[in-house]
RNA sequence: GGGCGAUUAACUCAGCGGCUAGAGUACCUCGUUUACACCGAGGGAGUCGGGGGUUCGAAUCCCUCAUCGCCCACCA
C-alpha cells in the first residue's frame, strides 16, 4: 500500500480506504473466546423507516469513541448494531405507499402480502441505515448485525412472552386507549402530539327528572333499552361482550387505585363477580334497577327551583353515550341532586347525577360534568370508581353506573334503535347534527368559542378517539420495582445523573402497559383463543377433560393458559368458562403436535391476529441480540453491556423497559429457573425459585468460559505494556450486576441537537442537516469532531443551519472540524517529511547512529521533580532497555511530553464521566496549541542540525504516535492513514516512563496511551518564556513591525530567568524574530526603545521610534496597574478577608501587590524620563 | 399544575465558590517565511438575564422574578 500523504487532505479517499481495510481485517469482530475484561455496547436500533440524521450521527459518534477506546485498552469489544422494525410507523409509511402507487388498501393485499412488501422495503432501508453508520466510521461487528423482527429476536420475543404470561403478568383487559380510527388500531401515548384546534364550548341543559310518580316507570324502560344496548355492542364488537371477569380483575390489580381508596380493589372483584354472573345470563335484574326504591324516597326539598343542569362540553356528540352526570360533594350549587336523574337530551335516557371528588373541580365551569366513560379517560376512570359504592356511610344507595361504546373501530357512530339517526356519522358530522338537534329542543344554552389541545395519532395524523377495547397488558408493578431499586442504589448509573429522576418519575407510577397492537407488521401475539363464546357451554364432563388435557401439556412446558383460575382460591375447574371464551393460551414454541392442533381446530381457537408494540421487541435488545434465551458464549460474555447511549426522550419508553425485562430474564433467579427447566422440571411461579441453591451458572466455572481469575490472568499475559487504566467497574460491580440481570451499568445521555433557533430539526420543518451531506463536503472526521465538541452535559445543543450553495442545509460549526482536521493532517504531513529524511540517513549511518542523539545538556531536570509515577507495573520498562536519558532533552521536548501526558490523563478522566467535549477540548488544545503553535515551530531549527535532529526526532515521532493514538477513537480516519505512513518512516518510537509506543500494524488495534510521568519543571518554565515571546511579538504588532523583519531586544531580568533565556536563546529569537542583544540584571534602561515588562523581566526594543505610540502604551498601562494595585490593597485591608482567607491566598495577594507596586513604580520613572 | 434544563462576547458554547471570566466562529490590523490561507502573529469585543440573600470573596451557592426550551400530568 502506498503511505504517502497527498499534499491537499481529501476526506473521502482517506476514509473509504481505512474503512475497507479495517473490514477487510475484521478489525471490529469481537471473539468470546478471547481474553480481555468485555466491553459491550448495544447501538440504539435506529428505526428502519427514516434514514439518519444528527441525532444518530452524534449519538453513534459517541458509541464508537468508547468502543475504539476501550478496544485499543485491551478490552474484550463488542458493539451490536442493528435495526428496529418500527411497527406502526414502518406499516404506516408502506401502506401510504401502497395507497399512492397502486391505490390499495392492506386489506386488498392481505396480510401476507403486506409483510411481503415491507420485507422488501425493509431491505432497501434497512441497508442505507448501515451504509451510512460505516460511513460515519462506527466499529460496529456488522457480523453481529441485528433487527428486531429477525429470528434470533423473534426467540426472545417468543420467550419473553411465555415467561410473563406463565407468571401472570400478562393480562387481556378491556381499556381505554388511544384509537387511530385511520390505521385502526390502538397507539401508545408516545405515538401522540397535541394539536392546538379552534372550536366551541357548548353549554348544555340536561333536565332534572324529579322524584315523582313517572319515575318508576321511566327507569323501567331506561332499563329495557339497556338491555338492548347490550346486545348492540355484542353486534358491533364480536369480542367485546364479556366486559370479562378477568379484565375487571386485571384492571383492579394493576391500574392505579385513586388515592386513599384501599378498599377498591376488593370492591372491583366483588362487582366483576356480578358482571360475571349477567354475563353468563344467571343475574335477573339491571343493577341499575335495585336503585329504584331507594330513589323514591329522595326528598326534592332543594330542588324546586332548579329544573336543569348545564354541562359544557367540546364534544356534544359523544353524549350519546353518558351515562351519568357529575357534582362535587360539597358543591352546594348542587349536591342537593345527588342520587337524582337526568334525562339525556336527545336519547331521553335517564342517568344518575353521581358525585365524584377527583374527576370534578367545583371551581370550574358550571360545577356539572356530563360522564361518558366509553369515550374519555377521565370518564372511564369514573366508571372504575363507581362500581356499586354507597354515597356514604348513611346512604345505603349505590352509584354504579353503566358503560356505553358509541363508535366503531371506523369512528362513526354506531348503530343502535336510540340514535339511529346519527348511526354511522362520522365525528364531525354528528356532532354538527347533535347541536342542530339540541338547538331546536332549546337545550343549548350557549356556544362559545374555545381553544383545547386534541390528541393526534403521529403515524396517520389523525385525531385519536380514547375507544374502550380489548387489549393485552403487561403489569408493571412486580417489574418495575426492582428496576427502580437499581438505580436508586446507584447500580445502574445516569451520566449526567439527574437523568436518574426522569427514569425513577415515571418507573416509579407503574402504570400497566398496554401491548398490542392492531398491526400486521411485527411480532404475533402468541396466543390462541375462540373470538367468541361456544354457542352451547361443554358439558361437565367434557370440560374436565379439557382441563386435564391442558394441564398435561402445560407440565410438559408447551403451553401456559389463563383462565379464572388465576383468581386465588378458586380451582381450575372450578372457574373454567365452559363456552371456552374466557380461556386463552400461549404456545411457548410453534408446535406441529397433532393432538394440539387438533385440540385447536375442535374448540374453534385462533392465533389472536394483534402483534407487539414494537417497544416489547427493543425492551429485549441488550440480551436478545447476544442470543438469549440460548446460552450463548456472547451472552455469557458480554452480557451485562458497559454503557448504553442514547437522547433522553427514549429514558422511560425504552431504557426503563430495557432495565425491567433485563432483569426480569437475565436475572439470577430467572436463571435459575431456566436451568430447573432443562433438567425437566417445571416451574410454577417465579416466588419458589428463591430457595432453589445457585445454579452452575453462578457457581464459578462455566461452560466454555473459564472463570473470572482465569480470565483476568490471561489478560494481564497478553499485555506487551502497561496497560492503562482499570476499567471503571470493579470485579464486584460486574459480578453483581450479572447476578441481577441488569442489561447496562451506566447510561449516558447525549444532547439533542437543535437548529439555531432552539428547534428540533425535522424534515416537515426543513432545518434538519443531513450527516452524509456534511461527511460529502466536509468529511466524517469532521463531523465526528464537531458532534464530540458538541456533547456537553446540557440537555440541548444548538446548530444555526444555513443553506450551501447546492441548497442542501449546512452549518458553520463544522468548520471547526474541519479545519482542525486539516491541521492534523497538515502538521503530521510536515514531521513525517522530516522523520523521512532523518529516518533514512540514520539508516545509512548505522550501526553508529545512536551517537547522533547525544545533544547538549541544556537545564538537566532531576527526575525527582516528577509527580508520583503513573504507571504502577514497573515490568514493560523492561522490554525496552534503553533508560530514558533526559539530560539530552531540550526544554521544548520535555514540555510537550509532559504537556501530552497532561492531556492524556485529562482525556481519560473526561471519558470516565462521558465528558466527550472535554476529550475533544483538550486534544484540541494541546494539539494546535502546544503542540502546532509552540513544539513544531521551536523545533524546527533542531531539526535542521545534525547534532541535535535525531533525538528530536525521536521525541517527535513518539509524540505524534501518541497523538494519533489519542485522537483515533474521534478522528479514525486520519489518524489511521497517518498511522501507516508513520510506521512506514519510523516503526521504531517511543520513550519509556513518558510515552510507551508499543508497535502495531493498525491504529485501530493499538493500544491506547498510557499516563507517563510529568515534568512539573519545564511545565513551570516553558509557559514564561512563551509570555516573553508573546510581549515582543505583541510590540511589534503594536509599532506595526513587518512580521518578517528581526529587531533587537535587549532583556533586564534575574538571574533564574537569566538562564533559563540564555539557554532557549535560539527558540526565542526564532519564535519572537528577533536577535537577544543581551540579557541581565543590571541591565541600564535603553532610549528610545519600546519597552514591556512581562513575568520579571524587562524587555527593550531598540528602534521603534514611534514615541507618541510608546507613551500612551505606558500611560494606559501604568493605569491598568495602578487600579490594579488599589484593587490588591483593598483587598487586603480588609480584615475580615485576612481573618478568614485561606492563609495560601492572602500571601499570593500580597506577593501580586509587591510586584504591581514594583511595576508601577518603573513605569513612572520611564513615563518622567519621556517628560 | 409537577419536574428538569438554559439565559456568559455579534453567534455557538466552556467555566459552576478564590489568578485580569475563556474557546471556536465572525470582526479589525499585519503577514503568500516550502506543514497548513481550512494558515500565522496580534487586537477589539462581556454590568456573566433582573432583583434580593449567604460569604472575607458569587458567573459559580440559596431565594425570587422574567424569558426560552424539554419531559410528565391535565385541559369537562
Amino acid at each position: 500500500m502506498n503511505t504517502e500523504l497527498s499534499s491537499k487532505y481529501d476526506p473521502s479517499s482517506v476514509e473509504s480506504q481505512a474503512y475497507a481495510v479495517w473490514l477487510a481485517e475484521k478489525c471490529f469482530h469481537a471473539d468470546p473466546a478471547k481474553p480481555g475484561e468485555p466491553y459491550t455496547i448495544v447501538i440504539p436500533p435506529p428505526n428502519v423507516t427514516g434514514a439518519l440524521h444528527l441525532g444518530h450521527a452524534i449519538n453513534n459518534t459517541l458509541q464508537d469513541i468508547l468502543t475504539r477506546m476501550h478496544r485499543m485498552r485491551g478490552c474484550n469489544t463488542l458493539w451490536i448494531p442493528g435495526i428496529d422494525h418500527a411497527g406502526i410507523a414502518t406499516q404506516a409509511v408502506v401502506e401510504k405507499q401502497l395507497k399512492e402507487k397502486e391505490n390499495k388498501t392492506r386489506h386488498d393485499v392481505g396480510r401476507e402480502g403486506l409483510i411481503e412488501r415491507i420485507w422488501a422495503w425493509k431491505e432497501q432501508y434497512g441497508n442505507r441505515i448501515i451504509e451510512q453508520l460505516q460511513r460515519l466510521g462506527c466499529s460496529c461487528d456488522w457480523d453481529r448485525t441485528r433487527f428486531t423482527l429477525d429470528d434470533m429476536c423473534a426467540k426472545a420475543v417468543r420467550e419473553t412472552f411465555f415467561k410473563l404470561f406463565k407468571d401472570g403478568l400478562i393480562y387481556r383487559g378491556k381499556r381505554l386507549v388511544n384509537w387511530d380510527t385511520f390505521l385502526q388500531t390502538s397507539i401508545s401515548d408516545d405515538e401522540i402530539y397535541h394539536e392546538t384546534v379552534k372550536t366551541n364550548l357548548w353549554h348544555i341543559r340536561y333536565p332534572i327528572v324529579d322524584g315523582d310518580r313517572d319515575l318508576a316507570a321511566e327507569t323501567a324502560k331506561s332499563a329495557e333499552k339497556n338491555t338492548k344496548e347490550k346486545s348492540a355492542i355484542t353486534k358491533d364488537q364480536p369480542e367485546s361482550n364479556q366486559v370479562s371477569a378477568l379484565s375487571a380483575i386485571s384492571a383492579a390489580n394493576s391500574s392505579r387505585p385513586p388515592k386513599g381508596d384501599e378498599d377498591l380493589a376488593a370492591e372491583t372483584t366483588e362487582s366483576a363477580e356480578k358482571n360475571t354472573e349477567a354475563n353468563l345470563g344467571t343475574a335477573k335484574d339491571h343493577p341499575d334497577l335495585n336503585n329504584v326504591s331507594a330513589l323514591s324516597a329522595i326528598s326534592a326539598a332543594n330542588s324546586s327551583a332548579t329544573t336543569y343542569m348545564v354541562v359544557a362540553t367540546t364534544r356534544p356528540e359523544t353524549m350519546l353515550g353518558d351515562t351519568a352526570v357529575a357534582v362535587h360533594s360539597e358543591d352546594p350549587r348542587w349536591n342537593w341532586a345527588i342520587g337524582k336523574f337526568v334525562k339525556l337530551p336527545l336519547t331521553g335516557r335517564l342517568i344518575p347525577i353521581i358525585a365524584d371528588d377527583i374527576l370534578v373541580d367545583p371551581k370550574f365551569g358550571t360545577g356539572v360534568v356530563k360522564v361518558t366513560p366509553a369515550h374519555d379517560p377521565n370518564d372511564y376512570a369514573v366508571w372504575q370508581r363507581h362500581q356499586g359504592k354507597p354515597h356514604s356511610a348513611s346512604s345505603r344507595q349505590a352509584d354504579q353506573i353503566e358503560i356505553i361504546n358509541i363508535l366503531t373501530p371506523e369512528g362513526r357512530i354506531v348503530e343502535d334503535a336510540r340514535w339511529q339517526k346519527y348511526a354511522g356519522m362520522k365525528r364531525d358530522a354528528a356532532r354538527k347534527q347533535v347541536v342542530e338537534d339540541l338547538k331546536a329542543e332549546g337545550l343549548l344554552e350557549k356556544e362559545e368559542p374555545y381553544e383545547t389541545q386534541v390528541g393526534h395519532s403521529d403515524r396517520s395524523k389523525t385525531p385519536i378517539e380514547p375507544y374502550l377495547s380489548d387489549q393485552w397488558f403487561v403489569k408493571m408493578a412486580p417489574l418495575a420495582e426492582p428496576a427502580l431499586e437499581v438505580v436508586r442504589e446507584g447500580i445502574i448509573k445516569f451520566f449526567p445523573e439527574r437523568y436518574a429522576q426522569t427514569y425513577l418519575a415515571w418507573l416509579g407510577e407503574k402504570r400497566d402497559w398496554p401491548i398490542s397492537r392492531q398491526l400486521w407488521w411485527g411480532h404475533r401475539i402468541p396466543v390462541w383463543r375462540r373470538p367468541k363464546r361456544l354457542e352451547q357451554p361443554l358439558p361437565t364432563i367434557e370440560l374436565s377433560h379439557v382441563m386435564t388435557k391442558l394441564n398435561q401439556w402445560r407440565a410438559s412446558g408447551l403451553l401456559a393458559y389463563q383462565l379464572l383460575s388465576d383468581v386465588e382460591g378458586i380451582s381450575p375447574l372450578e372457574a373454567a368458562d365452559p363456552n371456552l371464551a374466557l380461556l386463552y393460551i400461549c404456545l411457548r414454541e410453534d408446535t406441529h403436535d397433532p393432538e394440539i392442533l387438533a385440540f385447536f381446530q375442535k374448540y374453534g381457537l385462533e392465533q389472536d391476529p394483534d402483534v407487539l408494540d414494537t417497544w416489547f421487541s427493543s425492551a429485549l435488545w441488550p440480551h436478545s441480540t447476544l442470543g438469549w434465551p440460548e446460552q450463548t458464549p456472547e451472552l455469557k460474555k458480554y452480557y451485562p453491556t458497559s454503557v448504553l447511549l442514547t437522547g433522553r426522550d427514549i429514558i422511560t419508553l425504552w431504557v426503563a423497559r430495557m432495565v425491567m425485562t433485563g432483569m426480569y430474564n437475565m436475572g439470577e433467579r430467572s436463571q435459575e429457573e431456566e436451568a430447573r427447566r432443562h433438567e425437566g422440571t417445571e416451574a410454577r411461579s417465579v416466588k419458589g425459585a428463591s430457595s432453589i441453591s445457585p445454579s452452575p451458572l453462578y457457581s464459578g466455572e462455566r461452560d466454555g468460559v473459564r472463570g473470572q481469575s482465569a480470565q483476568a490472568d490471561d489478560a494481564r499475559n497478553s499485555k506487551a505494556v502497561p496497560s492503562p487504566q482499570p476499567s471503571p467497574l470493579s470485579t464486584g460491580e460486574r459480578e453483581r450486576g450479572r447476578r441481577l440481570g441488569i442489561p447496562f451499568f451506566h447510561v449516558a445521555i447525549n444532547p439533542t441537537i437543535l437548529d439555531g433557533k432552539g428547534e428540533r430539526m425535522s424534515k416537515s420543518k426543513g432545518n434538519g442537516v443531513d450527516p452524509v451531506d456534511i461527511i460529502d463536503s466536509y468529511g466524517a472526521d469532521a463531523l465526528r469532531f464537531t458532534l464530540t465538541k458538541m456533547a456537553t452535559e446540557t440537555q440541548d445543543a444548538r446548530m444555526p443551519v444555513k443553506k450551501d450553495s447546492t441548497g442542501k442545509n449546512t452549518s458553520d460549526k463544522f468548520d471547526e472540524g474541519r479545519n482542525f482536521c486539516n491541521k492534523l493532517w497538515n502538521a503530521c504531513r510536515f514531521a513525517l517529511s522530516n522523520l523521512e529524511e532523518i529516518s533514512s540517513e540514520r539508516r545509512s549511518q548505522e550501526p553508529g547512529a545512536r551517537s547522533q542523539d547525544a545533544s547538549p545538556t541544556l537545564n538537566p531536570e532531576p527526575r525527582t521533580l516528577n509527580p508520583e509515577p503513573t504507571n504502577l507495573n514497573p515490568e514493560p520498562r523492561a522490554l525496552n532497555p534503553e533508560p530514558v536519558d533526559e539530560s539530552k532533552w531540550s526544554l521544548p521536548d520535555r514540555w510537550i511530553v509532559s504537556r501530552f501526558n497532561r492531556t492524556v490523563d485529562e482525556v481519560n478522566k473526561a471519558l470516565e464521566i462521558y465528558r466527550f467535549d472535554v476529550y475533544a477540548k483538550s486534544c484540541y488544545d494541546f494539539f494546535w496549541g502546544d503542540f502546532c503553535d509552540w513544539y513544531v515551530e521551536a523545533i524546527k531549527p533542531a531539526l535542521k542540525d545534525p547534532a541535535r535532529r535525531g533525538q528530536t526526532a525521536h521525541v517527535l515521532a513518539s509524540v505524534i504516535d501518541g497523538c494519533l493514538r489519542l485522537m483515533h477513537p474521534m478522528i479514525p480516519f486520519i489518524t489511521e492513514t497517518v498511522w501507516w505512513r508513520l510506521n512506514d518512516v519510523r516503526p521504531q518510537r517511543g520513550l519509556p516512563g513518558r510515552i510507551e509506543c508499543p508497535p502495531s500494524q493498525r491504529l485501530v488495534l493499538a493500544q491506547w496511551p498510557a499516563v507517563g510521568d510529568f515534568s512539573q519543571a519545564s511545565e513551570h518554565i516553558f509557559p514564561k518564556l512563551q509570555a516573553l515571546i508573546v510581549a515582543i511579538r505583541n510590540i511589534r504588532n503594536e509599532h506595526q513591525v513587518n512580521p518578517k523583519q528581526t529587531v533587537t531586544v535587549s532583556l533586564k531580568a534575574d538571574s533564574e530567568p537569566t538562564r533559563q533565556i540564555t539557554a532557549n536563546r535560539e527558540m526565542i529569537e526564532l519564535l519572537a524574530t528577533c536577535t537577544i542583544k543581551e540579557v541581565r540584571a543590571d541591565l541600564p534602561p535603553i532610549a528610545n526603545a519600546a519597552t514591556a515588562s512581562v513575568e520579571g523581566c524587562e524587555i527593550f526594543i531598540e528602534g521603534l521610534v514611534n514615541a507618541d505610540a510608546e507613551k500612551q502604551r505606558l500611560l494606559k498601562e501604568s493605569e491598568e496597574t495602578a487600579k490594579e494595585c488599589e484593587t490588591l490593597k483593598a483587598r487586603l485591608s480588609n480584615e475580615a478577608y485576612v481573618a478568614k482567607a485561606p492563609p495560601r491566598l492572602v500571601q499570593q495577594t500580597r506577593d501580586q501587590l509587591a510586584t504591581a507596586e514594583a511595576r508601577l513604580e518603573k513605569l513612572k520613572e520611564t513615563l518622567r524620563k519621556l517628560g
